[in-house]
DNA sequence: TTGAAAGCGCTACCAT
DNA sequence: ATGGTAGCGCTTTCAA
C-alpha cells in the first residue's frame, strides 16, 4: 500500500480529512464516533486514518470536552499490601468503565497530599480517590470536593466530612477483638499503630488523625473502660510508621516487667514485626502472648501458630470506592454517601487465655 | 478582600490577565513562569491570580508544549508484592523528577497490554515503562519505542528487542540455585512458574515468553544438563496463574509417588501456595522437600521453616527503570542500554540434602 | 518589558 | 449527511 506511515505523533483529523477528500469536521465525526455520516465517507475516512496510522489525541480531545476520563489516586503507600489490593480494585473497575488511573503516593504526608490533589485537579482528572493521611486539616479535601469534581475518601474520613466514604467497619473490629481478649481473661492489653502524634505518646483517641485507626481505638478504650479496665490509654502505642520503628517499639514493649499478655496490630506490617519480636525474645505465641492482627495478609496463615486477623474486605473497598465515583461521574448527584464495608475474624491460633 | 471566590475551573490567564490590567500574554509569563516581566507587573498578576484562585489547566499547556510530565506504567498486577514494590521505586523517581505516573494493570494479557499502551500513548504521556506480558510479539513494542516516546521495559524483554532494559539477573540465581540442589543430592527439580503455554505443557525454554522466567529455565535446564540429569524439561510446571491454580499443580506433584525432593518457586505467591500445600500434605520442609522461591517476600522469614529465596532488588528495578526513562526525557539518546541488576541468595532453613 | 495574534488538535454548533 | 467555523486555555513567535 503506502510506503513508511509517517511519524504518528503528527497526524491529526485535517490530515486524514485531507486524504480522504473530506471536511475536517466530518472526519472528525467518524474518527471520534460521534454524530451521523454516510457508510461510504466512514470507510474513506477509516481507510485514511489506517493508512496514515492516526492515532487520536486525548489531550486535545479532553480539552475540548472538559472530560479527560482519568480519575486521580492518592494513597499513602503503594507498597503497602493494604492500599495496593485496594489499588487493584479500582483499577478494574477503572478500567470496566473506561477510565484510567493517576496514582500518587503520599507517603502518608499531608502537604504531600494536598500537593498531589493540586497536581491532579491541574491535570482535569474527572475525579478523586483519596485516602487522607490527615483529617485534622481536611480544607483541602473540602476544596477538592467544592471544585466540581467529585471526591471519594478511602478507608479514612471522618463524620464531620461531608464527602463521599469508603471504609470498613473498624470499630466494630476491634470492639469484638477487645472483647474476646478480655473474656480470656487478658488485662494488659497494647495496641500498635502506626499513626503518630507531635510527642510519640498516645493520650486521647483525639490525637489520632486518620479516622480509621481512630474509630478502633475508640472501639478498644470503651470496650475496656466498660470492662472496669482502667488508664488502658497506656496501653496504646503510637509511632510505629517503618518496621525499624516498630521493631523498636515492640522489642521495648515485650520487654518490660509489665509487658501485656495481649497485643493488637493495626496493620499487617506491624503484627509481622511483632511477630518476629516474639521470636527473637522466644515469647511463645499464644501461650506468653495473643496476637491479632488486622489485615489478613499472606502470611498470617503460614506462619506457627498462624495467627488470627480481622479480615477486612480491602480489594472490595477500593472497589466501592471506584464505582461511588464513577457513579458521581454519571451524574449522581445524592447527597453524600458513607458505605461502610463489613470485616470478619478469622480465627486461627495466635489467641489463648491471658498466662495466669 | 473579595467575596466568595468563583468555581475555580472557570478561572483562566485571560480572567487573571483583566484582573491585573495586563495583557494575556504578559499574565500567562508569570503565571507559567517563562519569560520577562517586570517586578511590578509579576506581582500584580501573582495578587489578581490568588484573589481569583486561579488554577493552572496542565491539558492546555500541554496540547502546546507538547509535553505533558506524565509517565505511563503497565504491570501485571499491581496487586502483586513485586510489582507494587517496582511501582514504588517508578512512582519516588518520578515525584522527585516533578513526573507523575499513570498505572495500567494488564493481567499479564498481550491483548489489554497493547490497548493499554495505544491508550497511554493517546494521552500523550512523556514516556512508557512497561512490563511486558508476552515476548513473542513485541511488535506494540517496537512501535511505541519509535513513536518518539521513549519505553523502558520493566524485568522482562529479550535481547533481540533494541529498547532500554531494566533486570535482574535471573538466569544467574537460577543457576545458583540449581547447582546448589544438585551439590545437596536431589536429582528431582522442579520448578514452578505462572507462564503459561497454549497447551500448559513445557517442552523448551523457547515455550516461554516471559523474559525472565525463561532466562531462568534456561539456567536451570543447562546446569541440569552439565551435571548429567536429562528429561528435566518434565519437571517444569507451567500454568501457576493463580494460587488456586499453582494448589492444584503442587497437589498433584507432590501426591504423585515420584515427587521431586526440590522445587524452585518462580515468585513468592507460587512459594506461598507450595509451602501451604507442603503443610496439607504432611510433608516436612527441608526434610521431605527443599524449597527455594523468587522474591524476598514478607512472610518468607517468619514461617517454620524461613525459606531460603533468591532476593531481586525490586525496588531498584523500579527506580533505575525511572531513572533510565528521565535520562531519555531529558535528551539522552545513546543507544539502548540493558541494565542487569545483581540479586542474591538469601540463606534460611528450607534447604537441606536430598531424602534417601 | 509588553502586547497582539497565531496556533496546538480536537469538538460542537450552526448552516447548508 | 456534510461543511464551515468558533472556540477550549495555554504557549510562543513577532512587533512594538
Amino acid at each position: 500500500m503506502d510506503q513508511s506511515p509517517p511519524r504518528s505523533s503528527s497526524v491529526t483529523v485535517a490530515d486524514v480529512a485531507r486524504k480522504a477528500g473530506v471536511s475536517k469536521a466530518t472526519a472528525a465525526r467518524v474518527l471520534g464516533g460521534y454524530g451521523t455520516v454516510s457508510d461510504h465517507v466512514r470507510d474513506a475516512v477509516t481507510a485514511a486514518a489506517r493508512s496514515l496510522n492516526y492515532q487520536p489525541n486525548e489531550l486535545a480531545r479532553s480539552m475540548t470536552t472538559g472530560r479527560s476520563g482519568t480519575i486521580g489516586v492518592v494513597v499513602g503507600d503503594i507498597e503497602n499490601p493494604f492500599f495496593s489490593l485496594a489499588m487493584r480494585g479500582i483499577t478494574d473497575v477503572a478500567r470496566q468503565t473506561g477510565f484510567t488511573v493517576i496514582l500518587i503516593n503520599s507517603g502518608e504526608d499531608a502537604d504531600a497530599e494536598k500537593s498531589a490533589i493540586r497536581t491532579l485537579l491541574a491535570k482535569r482528572v474527572d475525579g478523586l480517590i483519596v485516602s487522607p493521611a490527615k483529617e485534622s486539616d481536611a480544607d483541602h479535601l473540602r476544596e477538592a470536593a467544592r471544585s466540581g469534581r467529585p471526591l471519594v475518601l478511602l478507608d479514612r474520613g471522618s463524620e464531620t466530612l461531608d464527602i463521599d466514604t469508603v471504609i470498613a467497619d473498624d470499630r466494630h473490629a476491634a470492639e469484638n477483638i477487645t472483647r474476646r481478649f478480655i473474656a480470656l481473661g487478658h488485662r494488659r492489653i497494647a495496641y500498635l499503630t502506626a499513626c503518630d502524634t507531635p510527642d510519640h505518646r498516645f493520650r486521647a483517641p483525639t490525637d489520632i488523625n486518620t479516622g480509621s485507626v481512630r474509630r478502633r481505638i475508640e472501639g478498644f478504650l470503651d470496650v475496656c473502660q466498660k470492662a472496669g479496665l482502667e488508664r488502658m490509654e497506656d496501653w496504646v502505642h503510637v509511632g510505629a510508621v517503618t518496621p525499624e520503628h516498630t521493631y523498636r517499639i515492640a522489642t521495648v514493649m515485650l520487654k518490660s516487667s509489665r509487658r501485656p499478655t495481649a497485643v493488637i496490630a493495626s496493620d499487617s506490617v506491624i503484627g509481622l514485626e511483632v511477630f518476629k519480636v516474639c521470636r527473637e525474645l522466644g515469647l511463645t505465641i499464644p501461650t506468653d502472648l495473643s496476637l491479632v492482627s488486622f489485615h489478613d495478609a499472606d502470611w498470617t496463615s503460614v506462619t506457627t501458630p498462624p495467627v488470627t486477623v480481622v479480615r477486612q474486605p480491602v480489594y472490595g473497598l477500593g472497589e466501592a470506592a471506584a464505582k461511588l465515583l464513577v457513579e458521581r461521574l454519571n451524574g449522581n448527584s445524592a447527597e453524600a454517601t458513607r458505605v461502610v464495608l463489613k470485616t470478619e475474624i478469622v480465627e486461627r491460633a495466635s489467641v489463648a487465655t491471658a498466662p495466669a
